[in-house]
DNA sequence: CTTGCGAAGCTTGCGCCAAGCTTACGAACG
DNA sequence: CGTTCGTAAGCTTGGCGCAAGCTTCGCAAG
């Protein structure tokens, strides 16, 4: 997980950086206001741990910037001021925590742990499961790293499939994610797809699963090479 | 938003209560431990702030089974004691946040309103009895966290017998339930499907009790693994 | 308390049939 | 021409209900 540390001095962000990297992340330290706001529009990270006094622009502003564009990766905030008031502030921006200085490493560590198991987040919109991963932009497949040809219908099959992470779909519902609802074919043609999905998906450990009478589950099995 | 208040203190749980009522949740307030894990596993409410110390059953106890067997609604702890190890137990749990005793009602409205807002959630309407969890909308088993496939007349049963929650249902009512009022089969037609469900469920140490002329009954018995 | 008996329940094998799987093929499309 | 796609056709699978034979239970007579 890349964590993107915004902090000013120098020894609370060496601290934090030595743990986190310790714990098997990747830290990158900014000290600036303004060019936090500048990295964080463009996309790098997936955790943000954000201290609310900087020089350029401050954290509670930086914060409300990301979430108004719909940005929403998990933010930590860190102060010195311990009144209430700001942390009411701070969650209403719509922080995921509050850290009041000094705080104990340990916390730190459960929070980002605790957010890190919350959710993968679809910054290049991308969805993986198992060896699989499929951009939802790009209408592209990867298995284990190298690009996999599909046909059209095929990925919209997996697209609603991997992004129903396991549950199962009916077939019913799965015409009309393909066709559209109005859509006019028979459900032998999803029964052809899956089979040929199956096919295809077989050598990198994926298998489809079927409910009798209630439809169509993707899942992991076997060992992920 | 329906809440889950657990709490032993009476003055505490009335000022919550207050305070949520008048921002326009309704509040459950539940006093034992035990019967909160009840109330939970039966699906009931979308947010639940939760006491450690409890009589009848701890908070963390009741916190970690929600979690192990698959339910995601939001959890704010409450505790006398500040010391980290404990926020950080709470937090590795699976708990959203914790607030030390005394709070002001100002964050703990910060907070509620965040975990609100992070989920139009389509919550799951599921049940739960032992080891055992059934989801109603899917009519998907788990059994010990793990899928369980079952076919669809086992599905309905255990949905009739689980729904009773170890109360006893008569023949007569599992055939309504199952293949609808005017249905024509047999009484032994259950017995079959019993005796496959019992089949099915031993291993997680779930039974079906007979009671002659009377009906079948589901219970949790023996160790749960 | 023991014994015996009928009723209720349990379990297994079997055959039926609907749901699903796979392959073949022709049409459409580039 | 090669790829993709939907239909059709034959095949496989698995759930389902029945029935037969066995076990367990409740009850009452001895």
């Amino acid at each position: 997980m890349r964590i993107v540390l915004v902090e000013d001095h120098d020894s609370v962000a060496k601290g934090i950086t030595y743990r986190m990297e310790d714990i098997g992340h990747s830290v990158d330290v900014i000290t600036d206001g303004l060019a936090a706001d500048q990295h964080l529009r463009a996309g790098g990270g997936d955790l943000v741990i954000l201290d609310i006094t900087l020089p350029g622009m401050d954290g509670l502003t930086i914060l409300r910037a990301m979430r108004q564009r719909g940005d929403d990766r998990p933010v930590l905030l860190l102060t010195a001021r311990a009144e209430t008031h700001d942390r009411v502030r701070g969650l209403d921006a719509g922080a995921d925590d509050y850290l009041v200085k000094p705080f104990e490493m340990d916390e730190l560590e459960a929070w980002v742990r605790a957010l890190a198991r919350r959710q993968p987040r679809p910054l290049r919109r991308q969805i993986t499961m198992g060896a699989l991963a499929l951009d939802l932009d790009a209408r592209e497949v990867t298995a284990q790293g190298e690009a996999l040809a599909l046909p059209r219908r095929e990925v919209s099959l997996l697209e609603v499939l991997i992004t129903a992470q396991g549950r199962t779909i009916s077939k019913n519902d799965l015409i009309d994610h393909i066709y559209g609802t109005g859509a006019d074919v028979e459900e032998g043609a999803i029964e052809v797809h899956i089979s040929r999905l199956r096919k295809r998906l077989k050598p990198y450990g994926m298998a489809i699963r079927v409910a009798r009478g209630l439809g169509y589950a993707l899942l992991a099995e076997g060992p992920r090479p």
